[in-house]
DNA sequence: GATACGTGGAC
DNA sequence: TGTCCAAGTAT
């Protein structure tokens, strides 16, 4: 085993995370149902995020096989908050792609590649830690650890290629799982973006970026600047309970419960118009910063009373005493406070 | 390779 | 307070 890889696993031995969906160093691996549903909670997510979701998946569907046969509606409202709603619909389809072979995760990196949800990390992670496969686990963190090892100048993403040599390279055949994990958990405690640990870091003497300083690697392409859009959400009120609709199954928020809106996911000019002719006003406005924009949304209260002019089963009437249950997402969480909060 | 896709915590 | 960023994937 490489001597690197050596000096990281001794440092894991003592130093891991004990995280609900981890099993302790060296111990036998979790199930890969548990390996699988906390990888995809954890893309782009951190683990503080995770954890209360995980309990509650795993209470309400402690299989794959009870997950596969679960309402879509349940699994989305459920994911409510957690961000990047396509990995939720990608979990459905996953889970019953693996039901349709008998609720048995295929063992192979390649095999698990194939599945939807699942790209070049989270099937080398589930393949490593799952059913120690010797496979080149790279996120962020391990990226950043690499980077500095080799005091790799090329910026980001070009340097991909190296650094996924680089894993590959040092990923040792026994214990590929608990690596991959060690790599990750010295990213996120010790190796951190800014203000690196580098005299607790157990691999400080095969790292060519220390003395150059650490936080120049890796390096990363500037950012551009966020565009902000603007946009309206309707909340129409009936006898305790305000009108819902579901999102299209794709594009933003896609596949979520949501207040009715005037189309700024799609065209960005919020020209949409109201699903109800007639008066309404409007109820104060929600500032809320996605990946690539800003949005301005304006809350725009109705009040009129006719309602059987709703078109029909484009949404339901949800109970106002019940609206936590609906799995809005942040966003239409924070208009539905907002206009629960103008009436007192 | 570039872009769309959420959210909340850290500093 | 604004900026950066996190156990990335799909197209």
């Amino acid at each position: 085993m490489d001597a690197t890889a050596k000096r990281l696993l001794d440092w894991y031995d003592a130093h891991a995370r004990d995280l609900p969906w981890r099993s302790p160093p060296g111990a036998p691996p979790p199930e890969p149902y548990r390996v699988w549903l906390s990888e995809v909670m954890l893309q782009q997510t951190t683990v503080a995020a995770v954890g209360p979701y995980f309990a509650k998946f795993l209470a309400r569907w402690p299989t794959v096989m009870d997950l596969a046969v679960a309402d879509d509606a349940e699994v989305m409202a459920a994911w409510a908050g957690l961000g990047y709603y396509a990995r939720a619909r990608n979990l459905l389809a996953c889970a019953r792609a693996v039901a349709a072979r008998g609720g048995v995760f295929p063992d192979s990196e390649a095999a698990l590649r194939e599945l939807p949800g699942l790209g070049a990390y989270t099937a080398a992670a589930v393949a490593a830690i799952a059913f120690g496969e010797r496979a080149a686990v790279v996120d962020a963190n391990v990226e950043r650890v690499a980077a500095r090892l080799l005091a790799l100048d090329e910026p980001l993403p070009a340097a991909r290629s190296a650094i996924r040599a680089e894993v590959m390279r040092l990923t040792p055949a026994e214990r590929p799982g608990d690596f991959a994990q060690a790599m990750m958990d010295l990213g996120s405690t010790v190796c951190t973006v800014r203000n690196p640990r580098c005299l607790l870091c157990p691999l400080a003497e095969d790292c060519e970026g220390r003395a150059a300083g650490p936080e120049r690697f890796p390096v990363k392409p500037a950012k551009k600047a966020r565009p902000a859009r603007r946009g309206r959400a309707f909340w129409i009120e009936r006898d305790g309970a305000v009108w819902l609709v579901r999102r299209a199954g794709k594009g933003m928020l896609g596949g979520m419960r949501a207040l009715p809106d005037d189309g700024w996911a799609a065209r960005g000019d919020g020209a949409g118009e109201p699903p109800l002719a007639g008066s309404w006003q409007a109820g104060g406005v929600v500032r809320h910063g996605f990946t690539h924009f800003d949005l301005e949304l304006q809350l725009m209260l109705y009040s009129g009373s006719d309602w059987d002019s709703l078109p029909a089963n484009t949404g339901e009437w949800w109970r106002l005493d019940r609206l936590e249950e609906a799995g809005l997402p942040t966003l239409f969480a924070k208009a539905a406070r907002l206009a629960l909060a103008d009436k007192d």
